[in-house]
RNA sequence: GCGCCCGUGGCUCAAUGGAUAGAGCAACGGACUUCUAAUCCGUCGGUUGCAGGUUCGAAUCCUGCCGGGCGCGCCA
């Protein structure tokens, strides 16, 4: 049996016993109510627990309790329910047989990487996710690293769950800041040859800027010196974005994200053969719908109609256009690329920009389609003391440094670790430790160990075969141990435990694709770890009794390939080996 | 001032409106001649910021306070 089938089909049982109890007149109900099934907390109470009758207590006009054994005196014939139990104020819990439970890591083993995956309805639709997306004027900082992961993993989960997903970067390589940061860099290259004047008002500090330079001046030499300065500023903002871009194509690259598409802001502005851009489709769109006007001289979206607090400037009075011109343009422009659904993944600081922006969803009669979720910041320390991060003074502490000094697996596990509503403290120190208060070193030694006892129980041929990486861990356990293999003997209590845990899996994947929290994904790829070490310890695998060392290995197996997946859902990597 | 987010053991965090609020770290005490001790077991630790309200039931929902973070441009 499918996991995701458990639960309805115990909440099919439930409904036939409430219409039968309904049928036989012990019960009084004017509509059938939900089987309102969860699962318990506390292991005790049950596999699964029902809440219905608590619900149904005061149409029903009895107690709890009562309803609750009418509730289990009509239950049907089935072969899933191990025993039933009334408890507390009136929940029905219900304990599975072995049997349905051992049916998980036959499914896990058949499946493989596919375990737990879904297919909701809602996500048949056509998902843009658009996160990172960092000015090209500088390098990532670590707010971008908990963008990279988070997106990177929503990406990963909401696929897993059965969305339709597409990854997007958008470049903000039109406006005024590329202008400045070409500025910048010619500043200090002029410097660097001994020009006596000042930076720019307003210009980027960091010490890149003098890195580019200098690369400028090593290929270059001094031949920008006589140029016309526009022609020199346009020429150092073009190299220097190159540049800036290729070095976040490689960070990105290295902590394991892959974009379907890198977008640039400048594109919006270009003419088709057609004669019009995104820019002028976009308010063209809006105008239709009788919300743009002029007004001293600024063309304005009416957002007001839709909640915002003021209208919105989309082109200036000297004829340029507002930054919030271009996210007009781009959000129509992903509806013609044919998206249904829009999620954009914003810093905090950025929430003042979203009415205007599901504003003119709105606007275009697609109330709705944008959805942005934004993060909470994160807060660098090391040793416990505050990172300062000053980009002006060039201090900071950028994404590419924290992963090479902290590692790609650390810096995903943590900065995933917690809910993207609550700010992350990021500890350098605390992060590189590779003991037990590091978790996911905790994780990942749990499927070291796994891989190890396959290895074991294999044949030493094989094992060497595992180990050189001629044979993959998933060749290796089905050579050690047969799917079909019979796993009536996995009925020991920490064995029940592990079974039950990876029987959580699909259903939380559903939820985290659903809430947009891949986070869930962490703490769950502990529990799983805990769950197999409790087991590690109390039960021993090669050198016990045939089918018991058979049963177990394909339980080792499955829990390999849970933890392994929910690890992949976060972009962690499973060692074989630690 | 207005708006958004957030207050849970000493620390870091959990808990689709459900049962006795759970884990890990730290502290203390145990467990390796046996598949990896990066592990396991136990003890200690809480008026869920405060006060009301909603209901069978509230950390969770509503209102008001207190405290913290962020934002309120024809900037990007």
């Amino acid at each position: 049996m499918h996991i995701m089938q458990i639960r309805e089909q115990l909440e099919q049982v439930i409904d036939a016993a409430v219409a039968a109890a309904v049928e036989d007149g012990s019960l009084a109900l004017d509509q059938a109510p939900e089987a309102a099934l969860e699962r318990p907390r506390d292991e005790s109470n049950g596999d699964w627990a029902s809440t219905v009758a608590l619900r149904l207590a005061k149409e029903a006009k009895k107690s709890p309790r009562d309803i609750a054994q009418i509730i289990v005196d009509h239950l049907p014939e089935n072969d899933m329910i191990l025993s039933v139990e009334i408890a507390g104020p009136g929940f029905i819990n219900i304990r599975l047989t072995p049997t349905i439970l051992q049916g998980i890591v036959r499914e896990a083993r058949e499946v493989k990487e596919g375990f737990g995956k879904g297919e909701i309805p809602e996500g048949q639709r056509y998902v843009n996710l658009e996160y990172v997306s960092a000015n090209p004027t500088g390098p990532m900082h670590v707010g971008h690293g908990r963008w990279a992961a988070l997106g990177d993993s929503m990406a990963r989960v909401m696929r897993h769950a059965g969305y339709d997903v597409y990854e997007e970067f958008y470049i903000n390589d039109a406006g005024t800041q590329m202008d400045l940061f070409g500025k910048s860099v010619a500043c200090r290259y002029l410097q660097a040859l001994g020009a006596d004047i000042p930076m720019i008002e307003n210009g980027y500090g960091g010490g890149y800027i003098k890195d580019i330079a200098q690369g400028i001046i090593d290929r270059d030499g001094d031949k920008w010196v006589n140029v016309d300065e526009q022609e020199r500023m346009e020429a150092f903002r073009e190299i220097s974005y190159n540049e800036m871009l290729d070095l976040m194509r490689d960070t990105l690259a290295g902590f394991g994200n892959s974009f379907d598409c890198w977008f640039s802001e400048r594109s919006l502005y270009v003419e088709g053969e057609d004669g019009t851009s995104p820019v002028s489709r976009s308010i063209k769109a809006m105008d239709e719908k009788g919300y743009v006007y002029v007004k001293d001289g600024a063309t304005w979206f009416k957002s007001t109609a839709f909640g915002d607090e003021k209208d919105r400037v989309m082109i200036k009075e000297n004829g340029e256009f507002t930054y919030f011109m271009s996210d007009v343009a781009y959000h129509y422009d992903k509806l013609e690329r044919g998206f249904d659904h829009l999620i954009n993944i914003w810093g905090a600081d950025h929430h003042g920009y979203i009415k205007r922006c599901t504003s003119m969803l709105e606007a275009w009669g697609r109330p709705g389609a944008l959805e942005v979720v934004l993060g909470q910041l994160v807060n660098l320390y090391r040793d416990g003391e505050a990172v300062r991060m000053s980009k002006r003074t060039g201090e900071m502490v950028t994404f590419s440094e924290l992963i090479e000094e902290v590692g790609v697996d650390a810096t995903r596990y943590l900065m995933l670790s917690r809910s993207s509503d609550q700010p992350i403290d990021f500890d350098i120190e605390a992060a590189k430790k590779k003991d037990a208060s590091n978790p996911v070193y905790y994780v990942q030694y749990a499927h070291a160990r796994i891989c190890s006892i396959l290895r074991k129980a294999a044949d030493p041929a094989d094992a060497a075969a595992a180990e050189a990486g001629e044979l993959s861990m998933d060749e290796l356990a089905a050579k050690v141990v047969p799917v079909s293999v019979d796993l009536s003997p996995l009925t020991h209590e920490s064995e029940l435990t592990l079974m039950r845990k990876m029987a959580d899996f699909s259903e939380l994947v559903a939820l985290a694709a659903r809430d947009r929290a891949p986070f869930r994904l962490t703490h769950y790829s502990q529990d799983l770890a805990a769950a197999f070490h409790q087991f590690y310890t109390n039960c021993h695998v090669i050198g016990e009794a045939p089918e018991v060392q058979a049963a177990r290995l394909a339980l080792v197996d499955a829990t390999r390939i849970a933890l392994a997946t929910a690890l992949g859902l976060i972009g962690v990597s499973a060692p074989a080996k630690m």
